[in-house]
DNA sequence: ACTGAATATGATTGACTTTGACTGAAAATG
DNA sequence: CATTTTCAGTCAAAGTCAATCATATTCAGT
């Protein structure tokens, strides 16, 4: 069986179950223990997967792939995600310096940015294109491109986001939690959003509903560092978060 | 068994695979093994199949989008584009650090490109996510994204550029002159271009004929700082130089 | 039809890569 | 904290590779 074949299936059999173990693997590829765990290793090194202690487990929860404006529609929560964008996209004001997190959700902050005085800077390149499609002026932080989200990410990102103060920045997430904070699967983009955070005055983090006690990977941010922009609060025990801010349902 | 026979009963085999071993090809195909590593070798070169350790996988080149490509393709001097850009390709290596300027003429290069193990740096945005979804290692230059291109551009991606020391690099040209050297419209782009060029211990200017003798605003290289590869040189005024490259019509 | 050059093929080689078993270290488990 | 599981590293064997060479085929020019 040729290596590549073997990583199509491991990589597979990785997304079906969520995440699987080395044992599981031997026994469906019929290879040795060594050959996975170094199967493993070189998949984690390309990112593709996420190797963890006794097995591995998938990358990328169920997200958005390659062309998004297709993909991206047929996520769930659309109501929701063209609420929260609608709303943050009235944040931006002339003058402004904002960063622009790569992902699902706020693409719709883009589809409702009129603001074409402001700068923006993005780390996701089809965030780029629809930006400066729309007329304003883009900036791109260098980086390396990640194939399942095409957002820059690595050293370089890191790097490139240290000479920028922006006033305002809006984030993805994937999951909420009071002691974990904001979290996401990817370690890599993880670092990325914890930097650009840094940087700005004011940090909003856009989560539908769903977003909510659920626990992701990576924490890229305390509850209390950013405003937090939703639709409706539904569990108790976010209430008292003054930073939470519920838009209203139109 | 005629030689493209084989060729077209392989690419049918890998394609209906996804992949192939060559032991599986010797026997499909009733010939040496030297045989089908040398067909595999050349459809590789060709960017046709993408040769690996044991055998061949399918080049899943795949879906373009309707954005630029498609533009792309409309242009004029497709054959000689692709021609220059299959020959370039082949001057990509394992272990190269490989710059590719936004353009054109480079993304017929990237078609071609089959080199996976090469990390690629560029200023390009669809240059960058063609090359990610082929499954290589690219890293984005940071910068002001410019509408009309696509390309980035200005201070920052000349400070991004400050950092690499690329082992090839390839650039569009729009007029090549003995006297002018290497042209090209703007003025911005043509800053980025000529620190890019700065920074490849090879620079390839990949031309069709049609830029010779032309003159556009802005000069980023002189004739002899750069290695052009071209067509078929019309001209008898550019017969002496001999860093220009003439590739072979097929 | 004959000759020599160019090309295609298949066998052989030594270099390189991948693989699976084994090991002692590290991490999880109870 | 002792036991079990998992891990990364090393090793030898097997498999794969590009390069080389000798043979066979094709083809142009005579």
């Amino acid at each position: 069986m040729l290596a590549e074949e073997r990583f199509s299936e491991i990589l597979k059999l990785v997304e079906e179950h969520k995440s699987i173990t080395v044992q599981e693997l031997t026994e469906l590829l019929d290879t040795s223990e060594s050959t996975i765990r170094r199967d493993l290793t070189t998949l984690h090194k390309k990112g593709k997967l996420i190797k963890v202690h006794g097995g591995a487990t998938a990358v990328n929860m169920g997200q958005y792939t390659r062309d998004e404006s297709v993909d991206v529609r047929q996520d769930l929560n659309i109501d929701e995600k063209v609420q929260i964008g609608k709303y943050a996209a009235t944040l931006v004001e002339k003058d402004d310096f904002v960063y622009i997190d790569a992902g699902t959700t706020t693409d719709f902050l883009i589809d409702f940015l009129t603001e074409q005085e402001a700068v923006y800077v993005t780390n996701g390149i089809m965030h780029a294109r629809k930006l400066v499609q729309k007329g304003c002026k883009v900036c791109l932080i260098g980086g390396q491109l990640k194939e399942s989200t095409l957002a820059l990410v690595g050293e370089e990102a890191l790097n490139s986001l240290r000479k920028y103060h922006f006033t305002k920045g809006f984030f993805g997430v994937n999951g909420i939690q009071p002691e974990s904070g904001c979290t996401t699967p990817d370690i890599s983009e993880a670092a990325v959003k914890e930097a650009a955070i840094r940087k700005c005055k004011n940090a909003y983090v856009l989560a539908d509903s769903t977003k909510f006690n659920q626990i992701s990977s990576v924490t890229f941010a305390e509850l209390e560092d950013v405003e937090i922009i939703t639709t409706r609060i539904r569990d108790a025990v976010f209430q008292k978060y003054k930073n939470i801010q519920e838009v209203a349902k139109l």
